[in-house]
DNA sequence: ATTGACCTTCCTCGGATGGGAAGGTTTATG
DNA sequence: CATAAACCTTCCCATCCGAGGAAGGTCAAT
């Protein structure tokens, strides 16, 4: 099978493939006479696998440690399940900061009449403040 | 004021205000007698302003329209107000994915027993699933 | 024979800096 | 005064995860 559709199959692109080969995150494809790779269904179901763990946020790096994981036949599921939920801490706090930013945003917008006057408090809490964090921008 | 000094006043790093003015963010500082950028009080203001914008997610694009806003006295505050609303969507939506994410990887989590037995439905879940979304993975 | 769809390698780009080299300047200390 | 430390300058390379494209070889169908 040729990388067109072993990448059509799996759902990523062919440069995408190239590029995991390049960085030895999947084995070097074995060639054909013609020079191009060639491939099996297992090289399918391997990329379907780091496609999935990708959409999860996984970075490259972990599905290099999940892959090998999923190669050895007698690793421990409590392994696995470590890396998941180092995963969901860092997933987690992500969120935790996504929500103050938002919150911070919501409470400038409140503050902030939006007509056509120039004064703006969401501009004055942006400039005024030299901590990091929440302003009591309404005055 | 040198680089440095106004560097550690706003917040930031001398490289980094090197590569605003290199992408023309902030406009090029005068310079001293020795080829020293040059900077006065108004550059600290200007400096945090962009810090705390960048710490609440808006891109570097983004920062360059706030700062034209907050530069033009006559601006109608609902301009600003319409750049922080559209952010503040953004970032919820990714607030709503990053969730998803995060319940996938629980449900995986949850199903896994987690001790030295090698078969796992983590990576079950990872493998098997064609279409992107949530699985099934508990037989 | 030609066209179009493949495949190959290699190079560049993106966002938003960080790191460091190579060299000039200023300030502080002995 | 000499020297060292702490600045400053420009320049290039690295990150992460590929996407885009150029230049060229190969294959299948018309």
């Amino acid at each position: 099978m040729n990388i067109g559709s072993v990448a059509k199959r799996a759902g990523v692109t062919a440069k995408t493939i190239r590029y995991y080969e390049s960085i030895g995150l999947i084995p070097a494809a074995s060639r054909a006479d013609n020079g191009y790779r060639d491939y099996g269904k297992t090289d399918v179901e391997m990329l379907r696998f780091i496609k999935r763990a990708r959409s999860l946020g996984f970075s490259v790096e972990d599905v290099g440690n999940l892959l090998s994981l999923w190669r050895d036949k007698s690793r421990a599921s409590g392994d696995v399940k470590a890396v998941a939920l180092k995963h969901i801490e860092e997933v987690e706090e992500r969120i935790r900061e996504l929500e103050s930013i938002r919150d911070t945003l919501k409470h400038l917008t409140q503050c902030c009449h939006g007509d056509d006057r120039p004064d703006c408090p969401i501009l004055e809490g942006l400039a005024g403040l030299d901590n990091d964090n929440n302003a009591s921008c309404c005055r």
